[in-house]
DNA sequence: GCCAACGTTGGC
DNA sequence: GCCAACGTTGGC
């Protein structure tokens, strides 16, 4: 999951504890959210947009997708006319932080043959949400968080 | 700040 | 349904 630390940062959920990923705005995003995300999924939580790009922690989904109340907000950003109660079109999850981990650069990602095809390292990827491969989520938390994988 | 890549919109 | 134009993302 993707977010950039001047918007909402790692460390801003290491206050919050938990948070709701809302103001997501794009199909493919939302659909991941909606469909697959279930309570108890981790993720890596990602800095993008910054000086340095990368992994930064692990979280944890804490509430499955629900209508997303920005949509709804004529004054925020993210209001969307066509969305209606009774129809939303935008979702979001709730996640809790597991840990802060080492930071794992973009990098240094790219540095390792067995994360080629991870999708978030796929030239061009703009999706903030986007699965990990089991055989991905293993190699990094294990080869290079030296975390045991659950 | 630049620019490539991508998703969305809207004219036709 | 096609596709050009546009806006956004995000690494560098």
């Amino acid at each position: 999951m993707k977010s950039e630390p001047d918007a909402y940062g790692i460390d801003d959920l290491a206050r919050d504890g938990v948070t709701a990923w809302w103001g997501v705005r794009n199909y493919q995003a939302r659909n991941f959210m909606r469909d697959q995300m279930k309570v108890g999924d981790r993720a890596f939580f990602y800095h993008s947009n910054c000086k340095a790009p990368g992994i930064v922690g692990i979280a944890e989904v804490s509430r499955p997708a629900y209508p997303d109340a920005t949509q709804f907000d004529r004054k925020s950003r993210f209001f969307d006319a066509r969305a209606t109660p009774e129809n939303p079109r935008w979702v979001n999850v709730e996640v809790r932080l597991v840990k802060k981990t080492r930071p794992v650069g973009l990098a240094e990602l790219r540095t390792h043959a067995e994360l080629a095809t991870m999708r978030v390292l796929a030239t061009g990827n703009r999706l903030s949400i986007t699965p990990v491969d089991p055989a991905h989520w293993r190699f990094i938390l294990e080869r290079l968080m030296g975390e045991t994988a659950t």
